[in-house]
RNA sequence: CGGGGUGUAGCGCAGACUGGUAGCGCGUUUGGUUCGGGACCAAAAGGUCGCGGGUUCAAAUCCCGCCGCCCCGACCA
């Protein structure tokens, strides 16, 4: 392709609504271009290399077994009721009428309609187990679009759903899945980590995300500095910590403290640690108020409560539910004298000498003991993990870390099986439910996942397997016609053999051109000119390289032939 | 939705406080000189100053309302 006749639409300087390395990338090396909040319209280079990335996608789930379909995004609400997701997901949803005044949504995901699908047409175990999936637009109306493609309202996503027989049976499939997604992570040239993840509205009781690790993601994750246990901050747990017991023979003791709400106000007025306190949070439920206690220094992991109480929802008490819990104003509340259950993150199961709210306004209690002020329902790990604290498995340290999630994969169960009546019959003639599971991968923001991890102060660095083009090739002077000549039949070999070309062909200065090559990305630069060639030879250069390579003339094109099937393979 | 910021040419910005013919750099067009790491000279095209209202002889500038966009928090691939 002559670079002259399509249209990657270079900036000097990044638009200045980007704000990570990727987005900023994306948008100076022209591969795509706003039109609004969250919405992207991908430019000629930019859709060659996501359609790369659906083509591995695609390899690698026909490898693995699947089949490939392709779903409305234009679906009934009905459907949605069905699953009880409508309530769920509405505000995640874009809602729309048709002309007869019928309610649509516009797909955020594809449980419904693909497991619909199932229940009318697989009736059999000799039809299972069935992978299907689809590379296909999403829209979901986010509450904050963010960084170009990481975080868009309508995004590209390849979704796959499994049905099996058993529970047993889709354990394999889920392997498959997830082996297949190492698969293609891999072939991208990302770099990810697995991790134990939170499946929420999803519902389900399995599931593992694949990140790539970035300062700029969304998620943060743990890891264990000696084992392999990593997790989404949302599902992370902690060994309970080993703290020591502290005993007062003195009782609980009302101090003043006006106007100090927050742990930090109220411990720097006591002059006592923000462990020393104990943090006492009114949740409500299932609709009925529940005191929650964790350590002064710590914040409540919200997913974690939800799934200890039993997997009822939870949220924080609105300010006219705490005075009347506590009888006193936000910022107050304690566990001593409440009639409501109460329940501790474990690390309060040591009794210790604390302070807490007095469920009185502009006042605190010191000398707290657990067990003789109070009594604690029921102790659980109900804290967001953070660094340094203790793996669950084997209790070695942790660290904390950013990431991105580019894909999840779900062990679904029957939720949606059981929504839709897809069930089969066994070999005994006995109806039985299907056993699902659900799988994604955000192709857009896979692609922009790889720049994010791959770039240096000149621009992208695109791994040979998604390069929009694998090969650039300049001529500094377009004015020397043998140049011109040398680099025409070199790119229409290297096109013969299926490799995809960028000839930069404008009659721009040298320089303009070696600095584009470089924010393009392409992996492979071959320079042809009068110098060169007066030797015989052309110049080819990874993107990577600093050093140039000399190559006669006839062999060129077998160099960098050889370059990506090295790569490739 | 809450908090903060911002909107002036395709991109990056100045002008606003103190109202008076809308500017700079990059990019684009034309001509010329240049030609291995974002050249130079000359000429030119390109703007409802986010939108609506108000104040004023006069509004990019002051006032009111709305909208878009970005950042920080709750959602997710």
């Amino acid at each position: 392709m002559r670079l002259t006749q399509t249209l990657i639409p270079t900036l000097r300087e990044a638009p200045q609504d980007a704000e990570i390395p990727s987005h900023k990338l994306m948008m100076r090396a022209g591969l795509i271009m706003k039109l609004g909040g969250g919405l992207y319209t991908f430019l000629p280079a930019g859709l060659k290399a996501l359609r790369k990335v659906e083509k591995i996608v695609r390899e690698e789930m026909d490898r693995a077994g699947a089949l490939e379909v392709l779903m409305p995004a234009l679906q009934p609400r009905e459907i949605w009721e069905q699953s009880g997701r409508y309530t769920v997901l509405k505000d995640a949803m874009f809602k729309i009428k048709d002309r007869q005044q019928r309610d649509m949504v516009l797909g955020p995901t594809h449980e419904e309609v693909i497991t619909d699908l199932v229940s009318r047409q697989i009736n059999s175990y000799r039809q299972l187990p069935k992978t299907f999936y689809q590379i296909q637009t999403k829209f979901r109306d986010e509450i904050r679009p963010r960084f170009g493609l990481m975080r868009a309202k309508e995004f590209s996503m390849k979704d796959a759903y499994s049905f099996d027989v058993s529970w047993e049976a889709a354990d394999v499939s889920y392997q498959a899945m997830y082996d297949a997604y190492v698969r293609i992570f891999k072939r991208c040239g990302l770099r990810t980590k697995v991790v134990e993840a939170d499946t929420g509205a999803m519902g389900g009781n399995f599931s593992h995300e694949f990140m790539v690790l970035a300062d700029s993601g969304e998620d943060g994750i743990v890891e264990c500095e000696s084992c392999s246990y990593a997790a989404n901050l949302e599902r992370a747990e902690r060994m309970t910590p080993k703290t020591e017991t502290t005993t007062t023979d003195k009782a609980p003791e009302i101090v003043a403290t006006p106007g100090k709400r927050t742990i930090d106000e109220v411990s720097a007025f006591l002059k006592l640690a923000p462990h020393d306190l104990i943090k006492t949070l009114i949740y409500v439920a299932d609709g009925k108020p529940v005191a929650v206690l964790v350590p002064g220094d710590r914040d409540v992991n919200e997913h974690k409560l939800a799934r200890a109480l039993g997997g009822i929802p939870v949220q924080l008490a609105d300010d006219a539910t705490i005075v009347q819990v506590t009888g006193a104003p936000v910022g107050f509340a304690g566990p001593v004298g409440l009639k409501i259950p109460i329940y501790a993150d474990s690390g309060l199961k040591t009794p210790r000498v604390s302070a807490t709210g007095a469920n009185a306004a502009d006042a605190h209690l010191v000398n707290v003991l657990s067990g003789r002020d109070f009594q604690v329902a029921e102790y659980f790990d109900l804290v967001i993990a953070r660094e340094g604290d203790s793996c669950p498995r084997c209790g070695t340290r942790m660290r904390e870390k950013r990431g991105i999630e580019v894909g999840h994969v779900f062990k679904l169960g029957t939720k949606y099986s059981k929504a839709f009546d897809a069930g089969f019959l066994d070999a005994a003639g006995n109806r039985q439910i299907i056993v699902m599971g659900c799988y994604g991968i955000g192709v857009t923001r896979t692609l922009q996942a790889v720049i994010e991890q791959s770039y240096d102060e000149n621009g992208i660095i695109w791994p040979i397997s998604i390069a929009p083009y694998q090969v650039s090739v300049v001529v500094p002077n377009t004015g020397h016609a043998e140049s011109v000549k040398v680099a025409e039949e070199i790119i229409q070999k290297l096109e013969a053999q299926g490799i995809d070309v960028l000839f930069d062909d404008r009659d721009e200065r040298p320089g303009v051109k070696f600095k584009d090559a470089d924010l393009m990305g392409l992996p492979i630069r071959a320079v042809i000119s009068e110098r060169s060639l007066a030797e015989g030879k052309v110049e080819v250069k990874r993107r990577t390289e600093k050093e140039k390579n000399m190559i006669p003339v006839s062999d060129a094109v077998t160099f960098i032939e050889n370059i990506i099937r090295g790569e490739l393979s």
